[in-house]
DNA sequence: CCCCGATCTCTACGCCGTACAGTTATTTGT
DNA sequence: ACAAATAACTGTACGGCGTAGAGATCGGGG
């Protein structure tokens, strides 16, 4: 059929659109990440999620590192701090990081993309600022303000690799991998170890290590 | 050539061999994983390196998973602590922690596999003994002792994520993901921030944690 | 009106994990 | 001693992956 009018915007054979975005991109990662963790991420599902073909993201993101950086960057970024200016800066710390390990478990996928390589984006550039001006409501500055720094985000994202490592059937694993004489002390706190309330982990952990954070800036 | 000397050990075209043994692959595997990283870790690139087929690997592991945590679990069971009976459990317990992140990190992709999900073998079982028999040597027992292995275990695996994510350009990565002004107390630090002794890092935040574990057990 | 660059599609390549069906070497039962 | 069972391995194939490269189609500026 060559003949007949061309003039009409009949849709071609394949339909294409012009506004796709970077932004609907990473939502519809977040959406697979979410959904089915870190493997049902795919470049492929991402195109299909906004109806596309897998090299159309590519016009947008570079490759899937970069799509993948993008998406915990976002995650990341859209943990709020409570607003309250009068909050004690203690309270606020443990309160963020609270939210921010919540944020991390709430989506399987972007966790474990988050402690496993660099994601150093503007909401993780946004998210040091936030720790740095916290820690200086509290009077905490300098050299003092860098260790301190250091020591909330290691205790945070050791309880998010914490809790991704830990099952729901720890305590059979832990058991039975070994003759039960060679390990007779963690058979005996088997219970306490295996116990999966992590916030309460988290929260205990942390608390410690503000002690020692506010010790050392005396 | 069917009538000629069947009675000779002539090797046949493909050769077949009774002696692949699931050390070997688990060796090969840890090299992979050292030598390139996780993604250098394929079933059939372990099958190549063993000199058999990518099948063959199935008769001794089950599945790539199955493989990964016996790997993983072997580089955390060869972490040996200090023999001397008389350390203080403190000292112990630092040092043996430094071992961990130290094997961890020298092995590109173990670390990131241990971060991200459960590895529960006899190696871990083992560590896990390790731990409760050193805090046991301090007086730490009963749920005292499961709340200080918790939080031994969640800033060591925390200082793993932290090195892990830190690139040797994260100064200059931090720096210009957003306007200058809106960092500012960021900017204040990052050379402080930026600072690479990872081990230095965990020291520290380990001697609060143990700080406060003793505090807590009186 | 035409052309240009941005946006998207099509096709293809090489790698991946692994299911399934042989093939052979060793062990076992008699 | 020999057949039958079993364990250890090979060969082939399938569907999915990331992405390179070469068009197709379109809005907008000369």
């Amino acid at each position: 059929m060559p003949a007949t009018s061309r003039t009409t915007t009949t849709t071609p054979p394949t339909r294409r659109r012009r506004d796709l975005s970077l932004d609907e991109i990473v939502d519809r990662a977040i959406d697979l990440l979410r959904d089915g963790g870190e493997a049902a991420l795919s470049m492929r599902r991402v195109a299909d999620a906004c109806g596309v073909t897998p090299m159309a993201i590519y016009h947008h993101v570079g490759n899937k590192e970069g799509l993948l950086n993008l998406t915990v960057d976002r995650v990341i970024g859209a943990i709020l701090p409570d607003a309250e200016p009068d909050t004690p800066w203690r309270t606020r710390l443990v309160e963020f990081g609270c939210a921010f390990r919540r944020a991390l478990l709430d989506h399987p996928g972007v966790g474990a993309v988050f402690v496993r390589r660099p994601i150093i984006g503007p909401g993780f550039a946004r998210t040091t600022e936030l720790i740095f001006e916290t820690l200086a409501r509290g009077g905490i500055t300098g050299a003092a303000a860098a260790e301190a720094a250091d020591a909330f985000v290691l205790v945070t994202m050791g309880s998010v690799a914490n809790d991704l490592s830990r099952p729901p059937d720890v305590r059979e694993r832990l058991l039975g991998q070994v003759p039960d004489a060679e390990t007779p002390r963690m058979i005996g706190q088997i219970d306490a170890y295996a116990h999966r309330d992590g916030e309460a982990r988290y929260r205990r952990a942390l608390e410690w290590m503000l002690d020692g954070v506010e010790r050392a800036a005396r």
